[in-house]
DNA sequence: TCTGGGGTCCTAGGACCC
DNA sequence: TCTGGGGTCCTAGGACCC
């Protein structure tokens, strides 16, 4: 058996921790530059404020509704689900981290599952202060459909789904779209085939099911019966690290791309570094604002490749700027960009380039563990690279964060 | 005026080989 | 006139997820 384990309203429910006056009212939190909706209290869904939908088009009725909007506070958020997930980890010993706030662990059949689950929900209110969901079934796909149900409950919000009579029950109610793996693309296709409903997905037949639409949704389908295709899976090595970001305003100068551009090559490096792993290439992409039309449409990127696996900053820096050169059109405003560092290995198994003596890796590691730790210590970007600019990145808006209550000395919480 | 960021996996087709 | 058949590996892009 598996059970998810699923935060409520996640982000929002961080920012109620340190101010309870955002209790019962609508709330909502943005995404970068305060875009768009990336979660919503359920006052705020009750509104029919849907997700990822643009702030600037919502605004003025949710205001008028009395709701508040906060920009991320992407710190706060990591730092909260740390503290569930290791109390998940505490409770159960084996889980897997799937998102910033769900997590599957495994359970066996002969478990007391509701109890297990009810008392997990009220651990976690109680120690960290948010509410969690928990759905409990054979296998992933129906922990996700189990999650649904348990979410929908007034107060105890935990759904054990096991007997195959209420799956079908509860898949005739559901929508192909509604189902974990299903896209919209999948679900377009699948109506096509005269499939619209979970329970029709889960008596079609595999094999025309795997022909037309691949193995993934031959896989739901089989989840469906309960018949479990997906694992456990480790996500603590990322496989890609990504850094990206649009602007507030558009870039058009090849400098203040570049320089904006190092700044993600040493943010997504620093992780790099912390997750233990070497990359041997990076990808640089650049794109004009898709929203505005009338401007002329551009976006690009370019893959790098390194010699040998690296951790250094220094070289990805150069790589990308190589890149960068590449792909670079005058004339164009530019409104979003970023790096993707591909090709991860853990630095321990590293495979050794014969062109490349390990003591010159070793030195390079050296040096970046000292540019590390001089940073950790001083302050960030205490050191920094010359393409980069000194001080903090301006460019993009968070005019409504509240405060680093957990991760900063002065910001936390004041008590009158 | 204003529209996010970070991931994983699969697959078709190209390049290359005999 | 007419131009094989079988295989592997790699990669860009698609599809999906939160």
């Amino acid at each position: 058996m598996f059970a998810l384990i699923d935060c409520d309203n996640f982000f929002v429910s961080c920012e109620r921790i340190f101010q309870p006056k955002l209790k019962n009212i609508p709330v909502v939190v943005l995404s970068n530059n305060d875009g768009c909706v990336v979660a919503r209290s359920a006052e705020a869904k009750a509104l029919g404020v849907t997700m990822a939908c643009p702030f600037f088009k919502i605004e003025k009725m949710f205001r008028a509704q009395g709701g508040v909007a906060l920009s991320s506070n992407y710190e706060l958020y990591a730092d909260i689900s740390k503290r569930v997930m290791s109390l998940i980890q505490q409770e159960f010993q084996n889980l897997e981290i799937y998102s910033i706030d769900e997590a599957f662990v495994e359970l066996k059949s002969s478990d007391r599952l509701y109890e297990i689950g009810l008392k997990f929900h009220q651990k976690i209110l109680k120690e960290v202060g948010v509410s969690v969901s928990i759905g409990i079934a054979p296998t992933k796909t129906l922990c996700k459909l189990a999650i649904e149900t348990a979410k929908k409950m007034p107060k105890d919000k935990v759904f054990v789904l096991t007997d195959e009579a209420k799956i079908s029950e509860i898949l005739k109610q559901t929508e192909v779209i509604d189902i974990w793996g299903i896209g919209k693309n999948t679900a377009q296709k699948l109506n096509f085939m005269g499939i619209f409903t979970g329970e029709e997905l889960r008596l079609a037949p595999c094999g025309l099911i795997k022909k037309s639409l691949g193995i993934n949704t031959e896989k739901t389908v089989l989840e469906l019966n309960r018949f479990a295709c997906l694992e456990m899976e480790n996500h603590s090595q990322q496989k890609s690290i990504i850094s990206s970001r649009s602007f507030e305003k558009e870039i058009s100068q090849f400098n203040a791309l570049e320089q904006i551009i190092s700044e993600f090559v040493d943010s997504a490096c620093l992780r790099l570094r912390q997750q233990h792993s070497l990359a041997s290439g990076i990808i640089v992409f650049i794109a004009s604002n898709r929203f505005h039309i009338s401007q002329q449409q551009y976006q690009n990127s370019f893959l790098v490749p390194l010699p040998y696996p690296t951790n250094n900053t220094a070289k990805f820096l150069q790589a990308m700027k190589f890149g960068l050169t590449q792909i670079f059109k005058d004339g164009i405003f530019y409104k979003r960009a970023g790096v993707t560092l591909i090709d991860i290995q853990d630095q321990n198994l590293k495979q050794q380039n014969l062109l490349f003596s390990s003591e010159q890796n070793l030195k390079e590691q050296k040096l970046m563990s000292a540019f590390d730790e001089i940073n950790a210590k001083l302050g960030k970007k205490t050191l920094y690279f010359g393409i980069q600019k000194s001080g903090q990145q301006y460019f993009i808006k968070r005019q409504f964060k509240s405060r680093n209550y957990t991760t900063s000395w002065d910001d936390l919480a004041i008590v009158h």
